[in-house]
DNA sequence: ATGCATGATTTGATCGTTCAAGTTAGGGAA
DNA sequence: TTCCCTAACTTGAACGATCAAATCATGCAT
């Protein structure tokens, strides 16, 4: 049963030689159209596939991309990445790619395994996730010139000698607040990160913007914590307990959206931690993942497939077609689903 | 910086030849020590790191092992998979492996995916995951001789010819049960998928046994239905008003818990769905997926890391070490993740 | 002193592919 | 006719590693 076929038994088949099997397939336009049919038919008959490590050997590129696989958030967040994986699988495939998973907790680690992949299994490039500020990973690939774009822009340098792709997070908050809006809130508060993370503050700013646009002000209505449901718990209730007046919130995550819904729906269930009797609230959280949709949770969704398709595209582009000449910035908009709670 | 260190680089600066550089490496007790030494520290100084590609061509091993990345399910359930690859391959880099991902929807598409891999990139297995009666890949792979070890026992084979690793279900819904029966709960239906999915079965088995074994019977007490919410909403309804007795449900997955957590909860709140007022009904999930932990479910969790470690040692055990003679079976215990709901 | 087994190292060949250079045949221009 | 040019194809070498077989000492028994 069909143990490797080689291009010198498709060759020999064919009655050409081995490079005429390999032009064939790989430069079409020098061979003469009859001869490439005959060698594409004989190809198909015999279920020739080209070996990679030999490709590879001759030719310094292993059609391989690299990405990394989280470690298990603790829970709500964090499985973003799934999505986002399973699209460059997806894509890759089409283009001819194949994603090989490493991990690394820390840049540090990370760009030892970046280190250690290069020398074993050269990747043809990386795609990185969840960049921040000083991403010492970027400068590690680029001082190597390695190939790579990442999601998430560059938050440091306004025009990096990179490739990224990334959701307009803004806009995604500014659709939100707009929203809610009119939905004939007034008063619209934010739950969002300590400032300094670019993610963070780029979904702030979108809420702030689109209450701006309609004259109003933001004073006194928004909380920074660390993003977990707990937290986000406790600065909702210390917001809304000091401006009555508040009827909605904006967050920057499901898990601080999930937090305030604890103190938001009134009456509390009695299987909700916090079921202190308050108004109603209407909340809106980010990133739509099973739990927004578990719970009714309105939120923000990323179109993680789209993103991660783009990614590979930009690659590829560069990998196969001309070096490419100055990197592309890709910023997709994401979409509000609308649920119950708000 | 650094461009290719190649094995005669390290050859020529030791003063040895590639062979003994390579015996070195792989053969150790080949080489006289004091020249092995000599040779790991010429290694150590050039940062050489053996081509994978070369190597392959070689040895045909790759020592690389693909894994399917499940097309993003409709949320609640399916990221079970997002935890299993990630300790695959956190394992795999132990023991010098690295993990490759393709997608398939199907059996048959999943069979192409293996056909395409095994003739471009030679992976040297396969980890499969989600078994199920009458398995097409299984006998695939079996009659390729591809080594390869499943996630989820062989369920239409008590003793077949592959390794393979599984969670016990029926341990896990028997333990929820007890738990239930030890909270005083004394009519406990069951909310699972239709008979003749493996995976269903053994775990509605562990909630007849834990009955049985203190006496009591299970006619009329369980329904089966299709794993997603509303379907689990719609049963649980069913169950609870035909017998006004039951006290509480043991789930199948968490999607069919949640369904069930929207009757069982009373009154119910205004948000969720279906606020039928109640008595409050004890509910307990499966998968202990974020959801569960995001709304209190009690859930009983798989040990997903170790289900993937484990998959990964019985394969390298058989790759590296002995063509290993029969297969072994590894059947692992999960454990109860009790919160609010039950 | 000779032969032989054993341990340590080296040499040549090979995996399957593609690059670079070489060969052949067929036109067209001089 | 001769020469050159181009299209189409072929040949040899190389990528970097390991396998298999060959070489070279070294020690020990005869």
């Amino acid at each position: 049963m069909a143990d490797k076929v080689t291009i010198a038994d498709v060759a020999r088949a064919a009655g050409v030689s081995r490079q005429t099997v390999s032009n064939a397939l790989n430069t079409p336009e020098v061979v003469r159209a009859e001869t490439r049919r005959r060698v594409l038919d004989v190809v198909e008959e015999l279920g020739y596939r080209v070996n990679q490590a030999a490709r590879q050997m001759r030719t310094g590129r292993s059609r391989l991309i690299a990405a990394r696989i989280d470690p298990e958030q603790d829970g709500i967040n964090g499985l973003v990445g799934d999505r986002f994986l399973h699209g460059l699988t997806e894509t890759a495939a089409h283009e001819g790619y194949r994603v090989l998973l490493y991990t690394a907790d820390g840049d540090d680690a990370e760009t030892a395994a970046f280190d250690d992949l290069l020398g074993a299994y050269e990747p043809d490039a990386f795609v990185l996730t969840a960049t921040h500020h000083g991403d010492r990973r970027t400068s590690w690939l680029a001082g190597r010139g390695v190939p790579f774009v990442t999601f998430g822009r560059a938050w440091s340098e306004p025009d990096a000698p990179h490739c990224w792709v990334d959701v307009d997070g803004a806009a995604g908050t500014e659709a939100a607040t707009r929203h809610l809006l009119s939905q004939g809130h007034r008063r619209i508060g934010f739950l969002g990160w300590p400032k300094g993370s670019g993610v963070g503050d780029d979904r702030r700013e979108g809420w702030r913007r689109a209450l701006a646009e309609v004259g109003l002000g933001v004073a006194g209505l928004h909380r920074e914590t660390e993003d977990d449901v707990a937290p986000g718990e406790h600065a909702a209730r210390d917001l809304l307990e000091r401006d009555p007046e508040i009827t909605a919130l904006v967050c920057a995550s499901d898990s601080l959206a999930l937090g305030a819904l604890h103190v938001a729906r009134a009456p509390g269930p009695a299987w909700l931690a916090g079921g202190h009797p308050h108004r109603p609230v209407a909340v809106v959280g980010f990133d739509d993942t099973p739990v927004a949709k578990a719970i009714g949770l309105t939120s923000v969704r990323q179109p993680l497939a789209e993103v991660a398709s783009s990614c590979l595209r930009l690659l590829t582009h560069r990998l196969d077609g001309g070096a490419g000449a100055s990197p592309e910035y890709l910023l997709l908009p994401p979409s509000l689903v609308v649920r119950a709670s708000g």
